[in-house]
DNA sequence: TTAATTTTGTACTAGTTCGTATAATAGTAG
DNA sequence: CTACTATTATACGAACTAGTACAAAATTAA
């Protein structure tokens, strides 16, 4: 690619008004966000912001990237390591929990907050919150394959739906921390629940 | 209360025009239903909704109500019985995934799916999440305490917080239903679950 | 009948919505 | 210095938005 372009040069940072519209979608979801509080955010003019990511959809679709992203940077290092399964829940959990509580009110989840609520009227959206439900099973699910092959999980379990339950309680602490739920009692859950998800080992 | 009272009568049914209502902002969420739609779908000019159930949030609010008194009908029996833990439990999750697909395409939880993403800017919807968030919390912490009693449920383990990861797992689905997984996904995933709740017997 | 009361229907308003047409601006290429 | 290209700024428009003023309608009470 050329360092210089031909054109006008641009003004914005792509990754910096991308923060801010995750930001500000985060905080009053899809559907409540005008384009007019989205240009003032991205301090970018109306056309501008078209220009360069499209229509109102294809804004959020792009914030949705944009917190997948954080999210892999996050807890993606819990993947290949050396740690135990329970360190590596524990961990992939409290990264998650530091993110929900970013920002003052905590706002949970951006994607599995205010994504679901379109989901119906909006394929496009329907579609990426489905891939990325897929991409965050098959996440816990090679935690729990790995374990399995370390002896540290039964192997008579299944680590599909052994990844879902354990995505399942990523989703119930988003939710829980955007209504209000405090981050310590979270973190009491959390202690409680990854036993619970690791030692079923008196299973059939 | 009088059986006839002055002035012209109703011409609506409360119940009825509730559960219009609560299929339109479930499909739509809040934000996206405009109160022409709303209006449309309750078959009632605008002046006489707000006469009744007052501004759209507190329409909103009113749907909310409506489906917590649903899940209550749809759940409640599982609390005061003879069934043991995992069969309540069962049963409990089976009766909500009938509700969650119970339009097509399937929207799951009317609370969980749309409200949080109002839920910052809007406190009283906030509130009403979180009430919601206890009183499931609740429900299924009485059946943990009340299986601890009948020896069915170790009793080091902490009910309340079994009473979470249980409600986690009904956040998961609501979640996963309406962002396109199967039914029948959602069964096996539901069979391997709560096994894994109620068998959690060697813990410290 | 008449008055009182409640619901309903029409019509409106002031503001907001998303998206775009058009022109100015700021750089590169030759 | 002239073309060319990409980004930016101004300004607009047609549609929709939540909420309400006002009068008509339908009932009960006296």
């Amino acid at each position: 690619m050329n360092e210089k372009t031909r054109g006008r040069p641009r003004q914005y940072d792509r990754e910096q008004v991308l923060a801010s519209v995750l930001s500000l979608f985060s905080e009053k979801g899809y559907s409540a966000t005008s384009l007019d509080e989205i240009s003032e955010a991205m301090n970018m003019s109306r056309p501008s912001i078209y220009n360069a990511f499209g229509d109102k959809e294809s804004i959020y679709l792009h914030a949705m990237d944009s917190f997948r992203k954080q999210m892999r940077r996050a807890v993606g290092k819990y993947l290949d390591s050396e740690y135990d399964l329970e360190t590596a829940l524990v961990n992939t959990y409290l990264s998650a929990l530091k993110v929900y509580f970013s920002s003052q009110p905590a706002q949970g989840c951006f994607i599995f907050c205010t994504g679901p609520a379109e989901v119906i009227n909006q394929p496009v959206i329907k579609e990426k919150i489905s891939d990325t439900l897929i991409e965050v099973d098959e996440f816990f699910q090679v935690l729990f394959t790995n374990a399995q092959e370390q002896g540290d999980y039964p192997k008579n379990m299944d680590a599909s739906n052994a990844g879902k339950l354990a995505q399942g309680v990523l989703h119930t602490i988003a939710l829980r921390g955007r209504a209000g739920e405090s981050q310590a009692s979270l973190k009491r859950f959390i202690e409680f629940t990854v036993p619970v998800l690791c030692k079923s080992g008196s299973n059939s």
